[in-house]
RNA sequence: UCCCUGGUAGCUCAGCUGGUUAGAGCACAUGACUGUUAAUCAUGGGGUCGCUGGUUCAAGUCCAGCCCGGGGAGCCA
């Protein structure tokens, strides 16, 4: 039996007036004769029309919230006003029935948190679904976008020995019993009788193996999940979330961040084509939202229209010198209205590039040419002449794309090809060379000048979906003192 | 980890300065309903007031500790 899916039933004009079958999940039963039947293929519901002459009251009893259903009908122009089609059934079965006493989700408003903590039901509401539908174009376009542009992708190690990444603290990874490890004549855990044979730590990050890949490949990118152990408990930070991580061989900073500016305009242009149904709903409910906050908190644009205007409209290029420069000459700074001070050498605050993003510029800002001392060892030291050189103190070629709403979306930079001047860094950031000397391969065979960046899928999900927790834009959220489900 | 804030019915919330049997809307159950749009109408059931201890004649209400949620900050993507 073919299933048609309820999104064609909706949209292909064709099938008006033949028989179809359709199947998935009672949303409301009204007036003992229509079901509101969705399946996930959109977030517009087929109004299914009973005979209650045909089904008898027994059966019209099932038709509870959630339960799965099975309709084979004729579609036809609805005689309500409602909808442009609607299935007049012939034939029914209940699938699988739903005790709506026990089913938690109610055809009615629940606050978020109350879903996350039904995490594994919250896709049946409307919210959910359209969250998840615009994850995946996102997720797609995240390929479709690498693949045009001839990048490779490359599957980075999920686990790894190494813990000089520095990008954050590592979950351990091992089979050693917890309650007697061995130990060495010294008294420490011996690692050597671990399954790896040394500590193991689930990846922070695969650039340094994409770094690998980049200098043979020439292209690439990886894309999967991502762990940090850190004790972040914010709307944008989890344990366990999906990073983008190009990496290409022969590419500057300038060409970094036309890379990332057009990866992010790529997404949302694919969203807007492909989801524009979800995000009318979710638009609609922010504005439902935000009509509850005081007027100077709400956003001057509506979901859609911020997609359009990021899409429309170049992001602003500058470097940390003139960040500083703009922030010491703001309005703020001069009322004493930050919290944190703004000096060069220290890095931007939430606050700081809040005030750049959402008040002086207006739109996403990439900032370059951060001071060396609040950047990794990975990033190229830059000279006279480059972007980002500051007569005040060594700055490094690193770019940083800021969004309003979430702040840092986007952390990348060149990096350093030049053997004796990486070395040199990373003996100031007291970085072991020796457990990176695979990586400094690439430095002394064949070194090029390359450049990447990482994406946090969930952040960018949450700017597309207008949502404002991070929890809400992952299936299952993983974050401190909470794997559930 | 720090700061702020909250936890009362399945959900959302009210409950004043401590004082009868802790309320409402929605949901749910039963009944009615052949054009509804979070359908509607009638009737009904439903509570360890987060946990533990304390103050008091008396605690949902006051105090202390703990647990959990939310917001903000740091760390970052």
């Amino acid at each position: 039996m073919d299933i048609t899916p309820i999104k064609s039933a909706l949209d292909d004009e064709a099938l008006t007036g033949t028989t179809i079958t359709v199947a998935g999940w009672v949303r409301t039963f009204r007036n003992d004769r229509f079901i509101a039947l969705n399946d996930g293929s959109t977030i517009r519901n087929l109004q299914c029309v009973i005979d209650q002459n045909a089904v008898d009251a027994a059966t019209r009893a099932r038709f509870t919230t959630s339960a799965s259903v099975r309709c084979t009908g004729t579609l036809v122009p609805s005689q309500g006003s409602g909808q442009r089609v609607e299935l007049q059934v012939a034939d029914v079965a209940v699938l699988g029935d739903s005790d709506a006493e026990a089913y938690p989700i109610q055809p009615k408003k629940h606050s978020l948190e109350f879903l996350r903590e039904n995490a594994h039901l919250r896709f049946r509401t409307n919210t959910y679904s359209a969250i998840f539908r615009i994850r995946h174009q996102v997720s797609f376009g995240i390929h479709e976008y690498f693949d045009s542009l001839g990048y490779c992708y490359f599957h980075s190690p999920v686990i790894t020995a190494s813990d000089a990444e520095g990008a954050g603290e590592m979950f351990r990874v091992s089979t050693l019993d917890v309650k007697r490890p061995p130990l060495t004549e010294g008294g420490d855990v011996d690692w050597k009788e671990d399954f790896f044979g040394a500590e193991a730590r689930l990846t922070v990050s695969g650039q340094l193996q994409a770094e690998n890949a980049a200098t043979a490949l020439g292209k690439v990118y990886t894309f999967g999940p991502t762990f940090r152990a850190e004790n972040s408990n914010t709307t944008r930070h989890l344990a366990e979330f999906w990073m983008v991580e190009p990496e290409a061989a022969f590419l500057d900073l300038h060409g970094d961040m036309d890379l990332a500016e057009g990866l992010c305009k790529h997404l949302i242009a694919r969203v807007l084509r492909n989801s524009l149904d979800d995000l009318k709903f979710l638009d609609a409910r922010l504005k439902e939202e935000e009509a509850t906050k005081p007027k100077e908190q709400r956003s001057e644009l509506g979901l859609v229209d911020r997609l359009r205007f990021v899409l429309d409209n170049p992001f602003e290029r500058i470097t940390y010198d003139q960040a500083i420069d703009i922030l010491l000459r703001s309005k703020p700074y001069q009322k004493k209205q930050f919290q944190f001070p703004v000096e060069w050498g220290v890095d931007l605050q939430s606050e700081h590039e809040r005030y750049l993003v959402e008040k002086h510029f207006k739109k996403p800002v990439i900032v370059t040419g951060y001071p060396a001392g609040i950047k990794a060892f990975y990033m190229r030291v830059n000279s006279p002449g480059d972007f980002g050189y500051s007569e005040k103190g060594t700055t490094v070629a690193a770019m940083d794309v800021l969004f309003p709403g979430i702040g840092e979306i986007i952390g990348g930079s060149q990096r350093e090809e030049r053997l004796d001047v990486l070395e040199q860094r990373m003996d100031e950031m007291h970085v072991p060379k020796g457990e990176l000397w695979w990586y400094l391969d690439t430095r002394r065979f064949g070194t090029v000048p390359h450049a990447g960046f990482g994406l946090g899928l969930e952040r960018f999900v949450l700017f597309v979906t207008g949502m404002g927790n991070i929890r809400d834009v992952i299936p299952f959220p993983r974050t401190p003192k909470s794997a559930a489900f």
